[in-house]
DNA sequence: ACCTGAACACCGTTCAAGT
DNA sequence: ACCTGAACACCGTTCAAGT
């Protein structure tokens, strides 16, 4: 029997336990998510799962903050980038790839909510920026504002999944907080709040898919349009000239 | 001595102790929140202040998040909607009213983080909404189009200060989140990112707040551009024509 | 040098049992 | 009817002490 041939020593209660290393950490993790939703991914369920204690984990991990962004950054590996490189109008491209980020958060709204703190910064997430910011320079937008709009349109994307939150552990809370709004809209005084009440329920009206797909038109047809502050030495006397003809 | 005059009977250990009601409660979660931070008004310390055991909060309040949506709507009376009623272009302040509830939001980014999930549902966040449709109304955005809209401005500025969130307790976390995502994009490789490479930490360039300003200006921009789908019968065969004339 | 048991200082929420 | 003590089932993070 050689060396290459020999099993490695299985410890005695689980076989196949993941080395104590960061990536067999965020895989653990990723597996944890998967199996029993992100807020079981904890240090101290993590660490049972790796059969250690909790403190063994912050020799690879700086913090839950940073657990999370990593296991994000894996899960980030689902978008579809495809479009970036594939032919047809820019603009529509560019809302597949999005609405793919979208999706993928969208089955995990709590790290979409991390996400806003805590970004990720793997490669994945690098992939991500690079397909965007091609997509918005073959769109013809200057470098400096697609530095800032890549942003905005991640940012737009990441808090609408991040608003699915609500009720992930509990459906019956998320249905407190909308009935609550909705009695409210419902319910405006029509002198105090006379917009509200001429609009109703029509303010949380629509699918979110439609919401969505509109909010990222409203972005991408606003970027063209509005230049950075000072980009072309447009500030001058303290208010910018803050649009632009197409 | 008449009935009027009789100082009400205090208790034994504080005598302005506040009554056990739903306002008193969230009367006493503003001021620790401003005393002690956010982190520290939850179910039992906010029990603790109130001299009774965390249980009897429930009677009132139905859990943490709405607690916290209630103390929102009370501090977006700080909001100032003077810009709504003033003269002036409708764009300058309706950017004026969405700074101000920025600026509020900016001094409590956990609060903001909450708002995204659950959102308040009281006067003051009514008050916020009427202000901000009557702009919207008076720059003859049409009123379908208004009610998704107002929801895209304050999804931006709450999430933009969401973001902040990080390192509220402790600015070393913060510092290291930041400190990794400008690591990543300095190293990117400029075969696998040529983009990220090519713009470096412009990507994180700038004053926070010619950021907001500029989205703001974004979203203003776009949303005159970009009809909500199938508002006039544009919907047709799937694909909507996601661009207007201004 | 590397790792971790045990402790510190907390949480949200429920419910049986009191008044 | 209204309220709550006590319990249940957890947390993140640190650090002294082990190997």
């Amino acid at each position: 029997m050689t060396a290459h041939s020999t099993p490695r020593p299985s410890r005695r209660e689980r076989p196949s336990k993941p080395a104590l290393t960061r990536d067999g950490i965020i895989e653990t993790a990723v597996a944890l998510m998967g199996a029993e939703g992100l807020r079981r991914v904890t240090m101290r369920r993590l660490a049972q799962e790796l059969d250690t204690g909790p403190a063994s984990l912050y020799v690879y991990v700086r913090n839950t903050a940073e657990l999370h962004a990593a296991v994000l950054d894996e899960l980030l590996g689902a978008v579809d980038l495809s479009p970036a490189t594939a032919s047809g109008d820019w603009r529509d491209r560019l809302v597949r790839v999005l609405t793919s980020y979208t999706r993928v958060l969208f089955e995990h709204p709590g790290l979409a909510r991390s996400a806003l703190v805590a970004r990720p910064s793997g490669d994945r997430y690098l992939d991500l920026l690079d397909a965007l910011l091609s997509l918005l320079s073959e769109g013809g937008v200057p470098a400096d504002r697609a530095a800032w709009a890549v942003d905005l349109l991640l940012q737009f994307a990441t808090a609408t999944a991040a608003e699915h939150a609500a009720g992930e552990k509990d459906p019956a809370d998320a249905e407190g907080e909308w009935a609550a709004l909705a009695r409210a809209l419902r319910g405006a005084s029509a002198t105090r709040h006379p917009h509200v009440a001429a609009l109703g329920t029509e303010l949380l009206s629509g699918p979110g898919e439609a919401r969505l797909n509109w909010g990222f038109h409203v972005l991408i047809n606003g970027i063209p349009h509005t230049p950075r502050p000072g980009a072309t030495g447009a500030e001058a006397t303290g208010s910018a000239d803050w649009t632009e003809p197409p």
